[in-house]
DNA sequence: TCAACTATCAGAAACGTTTGTGATAAGCGT
DNA sequence: ACGCTTATCACAAACGTTTCTGATAGTTGA
């Protein structure tokens, strides 16, 4: 016995089968078929933010004369252009970006995924992001993979969806598979590999030094007197891992020494493992007298490590690690490094990203690589007249 | 001598005004406006990403069939679903957030104002708010102060334009007006402050024991032996200053030490300044013998400068910090802190918006207070005998 | 003084979704 | 065999902008 909520009639009403698991009517008499509704269910929210079209009614003008009065356009006159801006802080209405973004067809959002913001290499690229962005009228929109590749392919897919504009990537250590990027790609839209680049597919890329840093960091401990130099890596598919193997080996055939997989150590790149590592280090039959670490962060554990064991650095064991940071300032002894200025290189890579949003047309996949710089300190170098054994002496070029 | 671009014909062809600094044209034989365009100033660059219309013109079907199909709605046969899904997945189909968002007046995106990534505190809490987020079906937009006031206003308004569902907000330490709070919550949008709140206005907090975290770390200074001890805080006006000063005084007085206010320090916050601190705290007539530092990046600063002057740590002076972090426990000496957990307030902030967001009629300003602990290490643990003077002496309580 | 022009505004379409409502063919019971 | 029911889908409105097109009253010039 429905009543129509309608004709306000009961006779003509008929059930009229289920509509997404509710009753449906029909009223033969108004013609008007309807659902009961559980009354607390309607309503949908309405969120209570001012729009132009409050701000048209206001005035009792068109909306499209709002819009058009606020984004200084012409076609208005002075009058109705200041009225309209009185009105749009009268009402505190700010443009709602969606709508803006849909219409426009772009969001003006760059979407960055990193790896993980407590290493102080993402925080800071990040920050140098953020004020570029600031200041070209970008947004940015970070998302973190927490080093997991699973959560980075959703990552950028949740920013694709979002349609930023362009992607600022840096992969987990654990990416292996590129099949997300590629169809970031096909769809056309810019985006800049950064630091933890992607070697299989060529797409604009801002990297560092990474095969001049680290010669020079292994160079420098050879010219400090070391023998057997030890290098603790980060994954062994890991790009970084094998690129920054490679300025190890160079480094050491320059100077004739001979290459021994013991003093190669692969590690998950974890926070602790440096003390892991030291562990095998020392363990070796012939333990190194210089270690080079792929994470700064790691050669202060393995520092840490070798004071306990009252190791004299640099004398016995020396370290040196790739990027600099606080910690490797002020720790005793401060860590040799070779600094890759993290802040130039967020700069750059989004510098590139805008560019190549403004010339989508014309993609040129170029790959800028930020100058680094060695910075020797008490970790290596070896004080004249201090060392216990054969150090300052100089191999033959 | 215009052709009509309809008619194709010339006769009837007027002049018809500038419009947007165009020629205008009015064609008096097929009634027709038109503007004279330059060609490639038309395309408006259509973004090239499948649609929803795009899947329902590809099977021949209505859009809000596809809709209806891929949000696992009823009144869609599990064929017509089948075959929609696999189209979605062959064209590569990802749901414009925007119109989703537009449409359904919530983005499920929550809005983060902090000051700084840089400060291990903020990634860390970041990065625990990024984890909450995923599990439960949030996106973040992450947007940084840089520590200025003028930023974060406009971060707000951009979250505010984004039209995200809450906001996180941690202040900048120069922010002195909340009028840009106020006009969020007249606008009836769920807010949390975490860290760095604001008292003047009754928002959901999520803040750690800062009171009792200095009272501890100065009692901790104390009961050490320490008698003249200095506090090194931030800007005078910044309230976590005011609230850690009252847990240095707090302590002071449980002890009848007197307060001088010689040894209250107020520092910008910034990196290095702890050096400028200890420059002004050893230069005083009478020298503190045990530091308490707002942040304990800074009292590891000053650390540095006092092993310079062959000051012994903790004997001569010992330092204690606000804030745990690798730093702190790598350094030599390693620092005693009070632990806030980072961790743990950013994932109650987060928590704590996402249920005001659920409830939006009944908010709560609640205040969360997450337990902090004292981790006591080498900076200020006096060994007994290794101490120079009166240190194990304890006072009466 | 009348046609041509200008300044100013209103109206409507479009962006890509979701969802309420209408429509149709097939299924079912009496 | 007929009316009621159900399953399935199409259509249209709405979200809040921007922008294209159309309309009108006033202004100018010969």
């Amino acid at each position: 016995m429905q009543r129509c909520i309608k004709c306000n009639s009961v006779d003509g009403v008929i059930k009229s089968g289920f509509l997404r698991g509710k009753q449906r009517f029909f009223c033969k008499l108004c013609d008007f078929y309807f659902i009961l509704e559980n009354e607390n269910t309607r309503l949908p929210q309405k969120t209570n933010q001012t729009t132009i079209l409050d701000v048209a009614k206001h005035l009792g003008i068109a909306a499209s004369t709002v819009s058009r009065a606020l984004n200084g356009k012409s076609d208005i006159s002075p009058f109705t252009r200041k009225a309209v801006q009185q009105a749009a802080i009268d009402l505190d209405y700010k443009p709602n970006l969606l709508a803006q973004s849909l219409n426009k067809g772009k969001t003006n959002t760059i979407g960055v995924v990193i790896p993980n913001v407590e290493l102080p290499f993402f925080a800071t690229a990040l920050a140098s992001m953020q004020q570029v962005a600031i200041n070209t009228g970008y947004r940015i929109m970070v998302c973190h993979s927490s080093e997991c590749e699973a959560i980075e392919k959703l990552n950028i897919e949740t920013l694709i969806s979002c349609r930023v504009d362009g992607l600022l990537v840096s992969h987990s250590k654990e990416t292996t598979s590129f099949e997300h990027i590629k169809r970031v790609i096909a769809k056309n839209i810019p985006i800049v590999h950064f630091d933890r680049v992607c070697n299989e597919i060529t797409t604009p890329k801002v990297i560092h030094e990474d095969f001049k840093g680290s010669f020079e960091l292994v160079e420098h401990l050879i010219l400090q007197g070391c023998k057997k130099i030890g290098v603790m890596l980060g994954p062994e598919k890991f790009y970084i891992s094998q690129i920054r193997l490679e300025g190890y080996k160079a480094a050491l055939q320059k100077y004739n020494i001979p290459i021994i997989e013991e003093y190669i150590y692969y590690s998950d790149m974890n926070k602790y493992d440096g003390a892991k590592a030291f562990e095998y280090f020392i363990n070796l039959p012939a333990p190194p007298d210089g270690v080079f670490s792929i994470l700064s962060r790691n050669a202060i554990e393995m520092m840490v490590e070798a004071k306990k064991r009252h190791i004299k650095i640099p004398e016995e064991m020396a370290f040196v690690g790739f990027g600099d940071d606080t910690l490797c300032e002020l720790f005793e002894p401060s860590l040799t490094v070779f600094n890759h200025f993290p802040s130039k290189v967020g700069e750059a890579a989004i510098n590139l990203l805008i560019e190549n949003i403004k010339n989508k047309n014309s993609l040129i996949p170029a790959v800028l690589s930020i100058q680094g710089e060695l910075i020797i300190r008490d970790s290596s170098r070896v004080k004249t007249g201090v060392n216990s054994w054969s150090v300052g002496q100089k191999f033959t070029e």
